[in-house]
DNA sequence: GGACACTAGATGCATGCGCATTCAATGTCC
DNA sequence: GGACATTGAATGCGCATGCATCTAGTGTCC
C-alpha cells in the first residue's frame, strides 16, 4: 500500500510549491502594485472575459473565493478605482463588474510582476510524482 | 515565447489543485476532529520528529507558517491539551513542543481523514505540464 | 394579485494570519 | 564585567476570510 505514501508525498510537494509561489506573489504584487493575489486574480478574470455576464456570480464560480470574500474584494477594488459596479437591468439583483481604464493599466503592469515571480519561483514539473 | 503561457497554465493548475484539496481538508479536519489544516500539520511534524530540537524554530522553518502564526497555533493546541510546551534548559529562550498522548491519539485519528480527503480530491499527476 | 420560496449580493461576527514590536535570555566586544 | 547587538518567542494591531444572516428583487402557485 505504497500509494498512500505517494499521495502524501505528492500533497507535500504541492503544498510546498504553492506556498513558495503564493507567498512571493502576494508580497511582490502588494509591494509593487498594491494588489493582493485575490485582487489580481479578479482583474485577470475581468480582462479575460470581456463579454458581460452576471459578474459576481461568475467570478465566484471559477475562483476559489467565497461569495462574501469576493464581494468585499470587489468593494476594495472599486474603492481603489480599478473596477466599477453596475446594476444589471434585466435582473436588478445582479451586479456587473467591469474594469476601469485604470484597472486595466494596473493589471497590465502587475502582469509583468506576476510572470516574473512565476518564472523565478515556480519550477515547472516540480510536483511530478513520476521518477 | 510560449513558455509564459505554459507557466501561467501551470500556476493555474497548481492553484486549482491546491484550493480543491485544501478547502476539503480544512473542512473535513475541522468537522471530524476539530483541527485546522495548520494544526494537523504541526501534529504531523511532531510525530515525525521525535528527536528533540528547539521546536518552535524548527517547526516554523519547514512549515510555511509565520513565526507568530505558529506561536498562536501551538498555544491553541496546548489549550486543547494536544501538545505541551517545555522550557529548554540549555537556552532558556527556546521552547520545546511535544505531543501529549491525547495529541498522538488525535493525530492518529485525523490521519485517516487526511488520507481519505487526499485520496478523493488529489488527482496524482494532475499538474504535470507535459503533454 | 398576494403569500411564499428562491436567488444575488451585502454585512455582522468570529477567527487566523502577517507585520511590527516587545520582552527576556544570550553573545560579543572593549 | 558592563554596554550593546542578536535571537527565540509572545503579543498588539489591522486585515482578509468563511459562515450565517439579512435585504431586496424574482419567480411561482392558487
Amino acid at each position: 500500500m505504497t500509494s498512500q505514501a505517494a499521495l502524501i508525498e505528492h500533497w507535500r510537494s504541492l503544498l510546498t510549491s504553492y506556498n513558495e509561489v503564493a507567498s512571493h506573489l502576494e508580497r511582490a504584487l502588494q509591494e509593487t502594485h498594491g494588489l493582493s493575489m485575490s485582487e489580481f486574480e479578479i482583474l485577470d478574470r475581468l480582462v479575460a472575459q470581456q463579454c458581460e455576464k452576471r459578474r459576481m456570480q461568475d467570478l465566484a464560480a471559477d475562483m476559489y473565493l467565497s461569495q462574501s470574500a469576493l464581494s468585499r474584494a470587489v468593494a476594495r477594488l472599486e474603492k481603489s478605482g480599478l473596477v466599477s459596479r453596475a446594476l444589471c437591468e434585466a435582473d436588478r439583483r445582479g451586479v456587473f463588474v467591469t474594469l476601469t481604464s485604470e484597472g486595466l493599466q494596473r493589471h497590465t503592469a502587475a502582469r509583468e510582476t506576476h510572470l516574473a515571480v512565476l518564472a523565478s519561483h515556480l519550477q515547472v514539473g516540480g510536483q511530478d510524482t513520476r521518477r
